[in-house]
DNA sequence: CGTTTTCTTGACGTTAACGTCAACGTCACT
DNA sequence: AGTGACGTTGACGTTAACGTCAAGAAAACG
Protein backbone atom coordinates (compact mmCIF):
# COMPACT_ATOMS: atom_id res chain seq x y z
CA UNK A 1 0.00 0.00 0.00
CA UNK A 2 3.10 2.27 0.27
CA UNK A 3 1.53 4.90 -2.53
CA UNK A 4 4.56 5.15 -4.45
CA UNK A 5 4.05 9.25 -5.63
CA UNK A 6 6.83 10.44 -8.18
CA UNK A 7 8.11 13.62 -8.70
CA UNK A 8 8.16 15.59 -12.45
CA UNK A 9 11.75 14.30 -13.13
CA UNK A 10 10.88 10.69 -11.84
CA UNK A 11 7.96 10.92 -13.93
CA UNK A 12 10.06 12.43 -16.85
CA UNK A 13 12.44 9.84 -16.60
CA UNK A 14 10.23 7.49 -16.16
CA UNK A 15 8.02 8.18 -19.23
CA UNK A 16 10.24 9.95 -21.68
CA UNK A 17 8.22 13.02 -21.57
CA UNK A 18 9.67 16.83 -20.84
CA UNK A 19 8.03 18.76 -17.71
CA UNK A 20 6.47 21.52 -19.81
CA UNK A 21 4.28 18.42 -21.33
CA UNK A 22 2.99 17.32 -17.80
CA UNK A 23 2.28 20.56 -17.22
CA UNK A 24 0.89 21.23 -20.06
CA UNK A 25 -1.27 17.96 -20.07
CA UNK A 26 -1.93 18.90 -16.67
CA UNK A 27 -3.72 22.24 -17.78
CA UNK A 28 -5.26 20.84 -20.38
CA UNK A 29 -7.23 18.26 -17.41
CA UNK A 30 -6.00 15.32 -18.91
CA UNK A 31 -3.50 14.23 -15.44
CA UNK A 32 -3.78 15.76 -12.17
CA UNK A 33 -1.47 15.22 -9.46
CA UNK A 34 -1.35 16.02 -5.82
CA UNK A 35 0.24 19.10 -4.81
CA UNK A 36 3.06 18.83 -1.64
CA UNK A 37 2.96 22.97 -0.94
CA UNK A 38 3.54 23.85 -4.69
CA UNK A 39 6.12 20.68 -6.04
CA UNK A 40 3.63 18.36 -8.33
CA UNK A 41 3.58 14.36 -7.20
CA UNK A 42 2.11 12.04 -9.69
CA UNK A 43 -0.08 8.57 -8.02
CA UNK A 44 -0.58 5.45 -9.59
CA UNK A 45 -3.97 6.90 -11.10
CA UNK A 46 -1.69 9.88 -13.11
CA UNK A 47 0.85 7.14 -14.35
CA UNK A 48 -1.73 5.34 -15.72
CA UNK A 49 -3.67 7.82 -17.70
CA UNK A 50 -0.16 9.28 -18.85
CA UNK A 51 0.09 6.31 -20.41
CA UNK A 52 -3.16 6.03 -22.04
CA UNK A 53 -2.29 9.45 -23.30
CA UNK A 54 1.02 8.41 -24.53
CA UNK A 55 -0.71 4.95 -26.12
CA UNK A 56 -3.63 7.23 -27.79
CA UNK A 57 -1.50 9.62 -29.16
CA UNK A 58 0.36 7.35 -31.44
CA UNK A 59 -2.86 6.43 -32.80
CA UNK A 60 -3.08 9.88 -33.99
CA UNK A 61 -5.95 10.76 -31.41
CA UNK A 62 -6.01 14.54 -30.40
CA UNK A 63 -5.38 15.45 -26.70
CA UNK A 64 -9.04 16.28 -26.73
CA UNK A 65 -10.55 12.85 -28.22
CA UNK A 66 -7.73 11.39 -25.48
CA UNK A 67 -9.34 13.43 -22.59
CA UNK A 68 -12.84 11.96 -23.59
CA UNK A 69 -11.65 9.08 -23.76
CA UNK A 70 -10.14 9.20 -20.19
CA UNK A 71 -12.60 10.62 -18.60
CA UNK A 72 -14.70 6.84 -19.83
CA UNK A 73 -11.75 5.20 -17.89
CA UNK A 74 -12.85 6.70 -14.62
CA UNK A 75 -16.31 7.61 -14.74
CA UNK A 76 -17.18 5.19 -11.91
CA UNK A 77 -19.67 6.49 -9.14
CA UNK A 78 -22.18 8.13 -12.33
CA UNK A 79 -25.15 8.72 -12.35
CA UNK A 80 -27.13 6.59 -15.40
CA UNK A 81 -27.33 9.31 -18.16
CA UNK A 82 -23.74 9.99 -18.26
CA UNK A 83 -22.93 6.38 -18.01
CA UNK A 84 -24.82 6.04 -20.95
CA UNK A 85 -23.51 8.67 -22.75
CA UNK A 86 -20.16 7.26 -21.99
CA UNK A 87 -20.85 4.29 -23.13
CA UNK A 88 -21.97 5.87 -26.58
CA UNK A 89 -19.16 7.62 -27.08
CA UNK A 90 -16.97 4.34 -26.43
CA UNK A 91 -18.70 2.56 -29.19
CA UNK A 92 -17.95 5.44 -31.08
CA UNK A 93 -14.56 5.65 -30.91
CA UNK A 94 -14.13 1.80 -30.70
CA UNK A 95 -15.94 2.11 -34.29
CA UNK A 96 -13.39 4.60 -35.51
CA UNK A 97 -10.21 2.56 -34.11
CA UNK A 98 -11.43 -0.79 -35.80
CA UNK A 99 -12.10 1.05 -39.34
CA UNK A 100 -8.37 2.44 -38.64
CA UNK A 101 -6.92 -0.70 -38.01
CA UNK A 102 -8.71 -2.38 -40.58
CA UNK A 103 -7.19 0.88 -43.22
CA UNK A 104 -4.12 -0.18 -41.84
CA UNK A 105 -3.98 -3.43 -42.83
CA UNK A 106 -4.90 -2.75 -46.12
CA UNK A 107 -2.17 -0.26 -46.36
CA UNK A 108 0.50 -2.75 -44.88
CA UNK A 109 -0.67 -5.28 -47.80
CA UNK A 110 -0.09 -2.23 -50.56
CA UNK A 111 3.10 -1.46 -49.02
CA UNK A 112 4.42 -4.98 -48.81
CA UNK A 113 3.06 -5.55 -52.43
CA UNK A 114 5.27 -2.49 -53.26
CA UNK A 115 8.12 -3.52 -51.29
CA UNK A 116 8.53 -7.11 -52.98
CA UNK A 117 7.65 -5.16 -56.59
CA UNK A 118 11.05 -3.57 -55.53
CA UNK A 119 12.82 -6.52 -54.38
CA UNK A 120 12.41 -7.85 -57.47
CA UNK A 121 13.70 -5.12 -59.73
CA UNK A 122 16.49 -5.10 -57.66
CA UNK A 123 17.21 -8.33 -57.62
CA UNK A 124 17.43 -8.91 -60.97
CA UNK A 125 19.65 -5.41 -61.88
CA UNK A 126 21.69 -7.29 -59.03
CA UNK A 127 21.79 -10.20 -60.84
CA UNK A 128 21.96 -9.49 -64.42
CA UNK A 129 20.71 -12.62 -66.53
CA UNK A 130 20.07 -15.19 -64.58
CA UNK A 131 21.76 -17.45 -66.15
CA UNK A 132 25.24 -16.76 -65.75
CA UNK A 133 26.53 -17.72 -62.30
CA UNK A 134 29.07 -15.81 -60.19
CA UNK B 1 -6.59 6.25 -73.23
CA UNK B 2 -9.02 9.41 -73.10
CA UNK B 3 -6.10 11.33 -70.47
CA UNK B 4 -9.12 12.27 -68.12
CA UNK B 5 -8.00 15.23 -66.82
CA UNK B 6 -9.62 17.05 -63.57
CA UNK B 7 -9.77 20.14 -62.24
CA UNK B 8 -9.15 21.67 -59.27
CA UNK B 9 -13.16 21.73 -58.50
CA UNK B 10 -13.73 18.31 -59.66
CA UNK B 11 -11.23 17.07 -57.66
CA UNK B 12 -12.18 19.21 -54.62
CA UNK B 13 -15.46 17.60 -54.92
CA UNK B 14 -14.26 14.02 -55.61
CA UNK B 15 -11.92 13.61 -53.11
CA UNK B 16 -13.59 16.20 -50.43
CA UNK B 17 -10.69 18.55 -50.26
CA UNK B 18 -10.42 22.44 -50.42
CA UNK B 19 -8.83 24.57 -53.60
CA UNK B 20 -6.35 25.22 -50.48
CA UNK B 21 -5.65 21.98 -49.63
CA UNK B 22 -4.53 20.72 -53.11
CA UNK B 23 -2.38 23.63 -53.90
CA UNK B 24 -0.68 23.42 -50.52
CA UNK B 25 0.10 19.63 -51.24
CA UNK B 26 1.26 21.15 -54.22
CA UNK B 27 3.54 23.80 -52.34
CA UNK B 28 4.79 20.37 -50.60
CA UNK B 29 5.58 18.68 -53.77
CA UNK B 30 3.63 16.11 -53.40
CA UNK B 31 1.53 16.34 -56.31
CA UNK B 32 2.32 18.28 -59.52
CA UNK B 33 -0.39 18.72 -61.83
CA UNK B 34 0.58 20.17 -65.02
CA UNK B 35 -0.75 23.75 -66.40
CA UNK B 36 -3.11 24.77 -69.07
CA UNK B 37 -2.17 28.23 -69.30
CA UNK B 38 -2.27 29.27 -64.98
CA UNK B 39 -4.52 27.10 -64.19
CA UNK B 40 -4.30 23.27 -62.77
CA UNK B 41 -5.52 20.06 -64.39
CA UNK B 42 -5.23 17.04 -62.61
CA UNK B 43 -4.08 13.83 -64.13
CA UNK B 44 -4.68 10.07 -63.37
CA UNK B 45 -1.25 10.20 -61.72
CA UNK B 46 -1.95 13.12 -59.20
CA UNK B 47 -4.78 11.73 -58.44
CA UNK B 48 -3.84 8.08 -57.11
CA UNK B 49 -1.27 10.12 -54.87
CA UNK B 50 -4.04 12.12 -53.39
CA UNK B 51 -5.77 9.00 -52.39
CA UNK B 52 -2.18 7.82 -51.11
CA UNK B 53 -2.24 10.89 -49.16
CA UNK B 54 -5.59 11.07 -47.61
CA UNK B 55 -5.25 7.82 -46.08
CA UNK B 56 -1.42 8.28 -44.96
CA UNK B 57 -3.26 11.13 -43.40
CA UNK B 58 -5.37 9.32 -41.22
CA UNK B 59 -3.01 6.94 -40.25
CA UNK B 60 -1.29 9.57 -38.47
CA UNK B 61 1.71 10.04 -41.31
CA UNK B 62 2.49 13.54 -41.51
CA UNK B 63 2.93 15.08 -44.75
CA UNK B 64 6.88 14.76 -44.68
CA UNK B 65 6.16 11.12 -44.00
CA UNK B 66 3.42 10.50 -46.95
CA UNK B 67 6.26 12.38 -49.22
CA UNK B 68 8.54 10.11 -48.46
CA UNK B 69 6.54 7.47 -48.83
CA UNK B 70 4.78 8.68 -51.92
CA UNK B 71 8.13 8.74 -53.54
CA UNK B 72 8.85 5.45 -53.05
CA UNK B 73 5.89 4.58 -54.96
CA UNK B 74 7.40 5.76 -58.55
CA UNK B 75 11.05 5.75 -58.40
CA UNK B 76 10.56 3.59 -61.29
CA UNK B 77 13.64 4.01 -63.06
CA UNK B 78 16.36 4.78 -60.70
CA UNK B 79 19.34 3.98 -59.89
CA UNK B 80 20.41 0.85 -58.01
CA UNK B 81 21.20 2.88 -54.91
CA UNK B 82 18.43 4.78 -55.23
CA UNK B 83 16.37 1.69 -55.42
CA UNK B 84 18.08 0.30 -52.16
CA UNK B 85 17.37 3.08 -49.77
CA UNK B 86 13.91 3.45 -51.01
CA UNK B 87 13.35 -0.24 -50.11
CA UNK B 88 15.07 0.22 -46.43
CA UNK B 89 12.80 3.07 -46.25
CA UNK B 90 9.95 1.16 -47.29
CA UNK B 91 11.03 -1.53 -44.89
CA UNK B 92 11.19 0.81 -42.06
CA UNK B 93 7.52 2.39 -42.26
CA UNK B 94 6.43 -0.72 -42.87
CA UNK B 95 7.60 -2.38 -39.29
CA UNK B 96 6.13 1.34 -38.03
CA UNK B 97 3.11 0.56 -39.55
CA UNK B 98 2.51 -2.99 -38.26
CA UNK B 99 3.82 -1.91 -34.67
CA UNK B 100 0.92 0.73 -35.11
CA UNK B 101 -1.59 -2.24 -35.79
CA UNK B 102 -0.56 -4.27 -33.29
CA UNK B 103 -0.68 -1.69 -30.38
CA UNK B 104 -4.18 -0.38 -31.99
CA UNK B 105 -5.35 -3.63 -31.21
CA UNK B 106 -4.52 -4.33 -27.65
CA UNK B 107 -5.83 -0.38 -27.20
CA UNK B 108 -9.34 -1.82 -28.99
CA UNK B 109 -9.31 -4.97 -26.79
CA UNK B 110 -8.76 -2.72 -23.68
CA UNK B 111 -11.57 -0.53 -24.65
CA UNK B 112 -13.99 -3.30 -25.32
CA UNK B 113 -13.00 -4.59 -22.16
CA UNK B 114 -14.19 -1.23 -21.04
CA UNK B 115 -16.89 -0.69 -22.22
CA UNK B 116 -18.49 -4.09 -21.60
CA UNK B 117 -17.55 -3.19 -17.65
CA UNK B 118 -19.37 -0.33 -18.22
CA UNK B 119 -22.60 -2.43 -20.01
CA UNK B 120 -22.64 -4.57 -16.60
CA UNK B 121 -22.78 -1.01 -14.72
CA UNK B 122 -25.89 0.20 -16.73
CA UNK B 123 -27.90 -2.95 -16.48
CA UNK B 124 -27.50 -3.76 -13.25
CA UNK B 125 -28.68 -0.04 -12.33
CA UNK B 126 -31.41 -0.28 -15.05
CA UNK B 127 -32.82 -3.38 -13.95
CA UNK B 128 -32.46 -2.83 -10.21
CA UNK B 129 -32.88 -6.83 -8.45
CA UNK B 130 -32.64 -8.93 -11.31
CA UNK B 131 -35.53 -10.85 -9.58
CA UNK B 132 -38.50 -9.23 -10.19
CA UNK B 133 -38.92 -8.31 -14.14
CA UNK B 134 -40.77 -5.94 -15.80
C1' DC C 1 24.35 29.26 5.87
C1' DG C 2 25.40 29.94 1.12
C1' DT C 3 25.26 27.72 -3.21
C1' DT C 4 23.51 24.73 -6.55
C1' DT C 5 19.45 22.15 -8.32
C1' DT C 6 14.96 21.51 -9.03
C1' DC C 7 10.61 23.26 -9.46
C1' DT C 8 7.19 26.91 -10.08
C1' DT C 9 4.35 30.17 -12.92
C1' DG C 10 3.84 33.13 -16.74
C1' DA C 11 4.72 34.65 -21.39
C1' DC C 12 6.16 34.35 -25.86
C1' DG C 13 8.01 31.36 -29.89
C1' DT C 14 7.39 27.44 -33.17
C1' DT C 15 5.76 23.95 -36.56
C1' DA C 16 2.24 21.61 -39.28
C1' DA C 17 -1.64 21.90 -41.95
C1' DC C 18 -4.43 24.26 -43.55
C1' DG C 19 -8.39 28.60 -43.41
C1' DT C 20 -9.45 33.12 -44.85
C1' DC C 21 -9.21 37.27 -47.28
C1' DA C 22 -7.70 40.51 -50.85
C1' DA C 23 -6.84 41.71 -55.46
C1' DC C 24 -6.67 40.27 -59.76
C1' DG C 25 -7.13 37.36 -64.30
C1' DT C 26 -10.22 34.82 -67.49
C1' DC C 27 -13.67 31.89 -69.40
C1' DA C 28 -18.65 31.32 -70.67
C1' DC C 29 -22.60 33.57 -71.69
C1' DT C 30 -25.77 36.97 -73.10
C1' DA D 1 -19.03 44.84 -73.35
C1' DG D 2 -20.96 43.52 -68.81
C1' DT D 3 -21.54 40.06 -65.24
C1' DG D 4 -20.94 36.13 -62.63
C1' DA D 5 -18.52 31.91 -61.67
C1' DC D 6 -14.25 29.99 -61.18
C1' DG D 7 -9.16 30.21 -60.79
C1' DT D 8 -4.65 32.33 -59.41
C1' DT D 9 -1.07 34.17 -56.32
C1' DG D 10 0.31 36.21 -52.10
C1' DA D 11 -0.18 37.25 -47.30
C1' DC D 12 -1.80 36.84 -42.93
C1' DG D 13 -4.69 34.12 -39.35
C1' DT D 14 -5.51 29.82 -36.63
C1' DT D 15 -5.18 25.60 -33.81
C1' DA D 16 -2.67 21.91 -31.53
C1' DA D 17 1.03 20.54 -28.93
C1' DC D 18 4.41 21.62 -27.15
C1' DG D 19 9.59 24.39 -26.78
C1' DT D 20 12.06 28.07 -24.75
C1' DC D 21 13.21 31.59 -21.75
C1' DA D 22 12.78 34.63 -17.58
C1' DA D 23 12.32 35.38 -12.75
C1' DG D 24 11.54 33.69 -8.52
C1' DA D 25 10.64 30.11 -4.61
C1' DA D 26 12.08 26.09 -2.32
C1' DA D 27 14.58 21.97 -1.44
C1' DA D 28 19.09 19.58 -1.17
C1' DC D 29 23.85 19.56 -0.52
C1' DG D 30 28.46 20.45 1.36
Amino acid sequence: MTEHLLTIRQMCDAYDVTPRTLRFYEAKELISPIRQGSRRLYTRRERARLKLILRGKRFGFSLEDIRQLLDLYDTSGQNVAQLTRAHELAQQRLGDMIRQRDELSVAIEDLQQQIEWGRQMLTSLTSPSSAAAE
